[in-house]
DNA sequence: TCTGGGGTCCTAGGACCC
DNA sequence: TCTGGGGTCCTAGGACCC
């Protein structure tokens, strides 16, 4: 059996944790660059509050209701989300955290009979320790357990928590649920399912498996199988390293030149380069991309992205700077104005994986910057996290990034309570 | 006028090998 | 005139998730 533990309207939550008379307030949590809402409380969604929907278009709604608006502040959730997993660690055996606001947990050793206890625990434990509110979906497979905390969500009567173990009240749920609310139905899929007449879960439940492996793929035929209680999916408790690092931002405001794209980009593959030595990783290849604005124009004709090898792999900041550099030459053309860049980094690999190259990598002399390469930056890595003052490369501008026109836009961002001293709340 | 960002997995097709 | 079979690796594109 899987619990899958769900915050509810998590960042909207995060934002409420130091913020007690916000408490039955409207609160919305907008997209970086402050561009759509990304997260509303139950309070907003009555309002009419849509998740993505652009903030322009919810301008009235939130004068006239005086809806609490925050910018996306994931020092606080990330932090938060730790809490929460924490937590979830002391009450079961093994836990997967799948994503920043929810966790799958094996709870295969429980008798049925204790299921119900034991999720009502995790909301109550949850609650007490960290103070966001939880759902709890309790079923034998990981499509059926999702579908389970949709129902603790939707019917408040479950209070929260709804144990799926009964077949016959399985059925019963996946008629109820519309087949673009199963997880791993999107939007396309939705359309070939519906052409085919499946229009609920139980639809696809009944449908034949051979028939789903032959028209679509073994994603969607796993998914028939764990709908009627097959699991196909496991608890993932140790995540395959990852396989890419990407940081790409709109800018605050179009730009057209490229000095100040270079330095936009130049912080990017700082940022990105700093996640990849975070994880002990090395780069073997690094893309850029540059996007026109505004959206919904016709986008430039030529390239969007281009991509390098870097060889050997390396995660030296400076190397994949001048390589990203020499690539954002190339894709930029005089009389536009770009919207958004970013950076993807691939081919990754752990140190012992990095191979040398054969020839005029080898001489002693690179291998000598190397060191001193991997000490600069282990430099640098430490003054920046040690919170008494950062340093960079001179390529990404001289004065702080907050105050370029490419800088995002953060205009309700709140403090980093749980992560930052200076931020600490006060208690008088 | 104003619309985010970071990921994963799967398949098809091309190029190549023996 | 007649020309096999089994396999890997890589990339692009599609679809999905939160």
């Amino acid at each position: 059996m899987f619990a899958l533990v769900d915050c509810n309207s998590f960042y909207a939550a995060c934002e409420r944790l130091f913020r007690p008379d916000l408490q039955g307030r409207p609160v919305v949590v907008l997209s970086n660059n402050d561009g759509c809402i990304v997260a509303g409380s139950a309070e907003a969604k009555a309002l009419g509050v849509k998740t993505g929907m652009p903030l322009f278009q919810a301008h009235d709604l939130i004068r006239g209701h005086k809806v609490a608006v925050f910018s996306s502040n994931y020092a606080l959730y990330g932090d938060i989300s730790q809490r929460v997993m924490a937590t979830l660690e002391t009450l079961a055996p093994r836990v997967e955290a799948y994503s920043i606001d929810e966790a799958f947990l094996d709870v295969s050793l429980m008798k049925t009979a204790e299921l119900q206890p034991l999720a009502l625990q995790i909301r109550a434990r949850i609650d007490r320790w960290v103070g966001v509110p939880v759902c709890v979906g309790v079923a034998p497979t990981k499509v059926l357990a999702k579908l389970a905390n949709h129902a603790a969500k939707r019917y408040p009567a479950t209070g929260g928590v709804v144990v799926l173990s009964d077949p016959l009240r399985r059925d019963k749920l996946l008629s109820l649920t519309p087949i673009s609310q199963v997880w791993g139905v999107g939007r396309r899929l939705r359309g070939r399912f519906e052409a085919l007449g499946i229009n609920t879960a139980l639809d696809l439940a009944r449908a034949d498996v051979g028939m789903i492996r032959q028209r679509f793929s073994v994603v969607q035929e796993r998914l028939v199988r764990e709908l009627n209680g097959e699991p196909c999916l496991s608890l993932d408790t140790q995540p395959s390293p990852r396989q890419q690092v990407i940081y790409s931002r709109s800018f605050g405001e179009p730009v057209a030149a490229l000095p100040p794209l270079r330095q936009a980009l130049s912080d990017f593959v700082s940022r990105a380069m700093e996640s990849l030595r975070k994880e002990g990783l090395y780069a073997g290849r690094v893309t850029v991309y540059l996007r026109t604005a505004p959206m919904g124009k016709p986008q430039q004709l030529f390239p969007d992205t281009l991509s390098a090898v870097l060889s050997p792999a390396t995660a030296d900041t400076r190397l994949v700077v001048r390589q990203a550099q020499a690539l954002l030459a190339q894709l930029w053309w005089p009389g536009y104005r770009y919207g958004k860049a970013g950076v993807i980094l691939t081919d990754l690999r752990g140190r012992d994986q990095v191979q040398c190259g054969l020839f005029a990598e080898q001489k002693p002399a690179e291998q000598e910057t190397g060191r001193r390469g991997e000490a600069l930056m282990a430099v640098m890595d430490s003054i920046n996290q040690s919170g008494v003052g950062k340093v960079w490369l001179a390529g990404r501008g001289m004065q702080g990034n907050q105050h370029s026109t490419w800088a995002m836009r953060r205009a309700h961002l709140s403090p980093a309570y749980t992560s930052r001293w200076s931020d600490l709340p006060v208690v008088r």
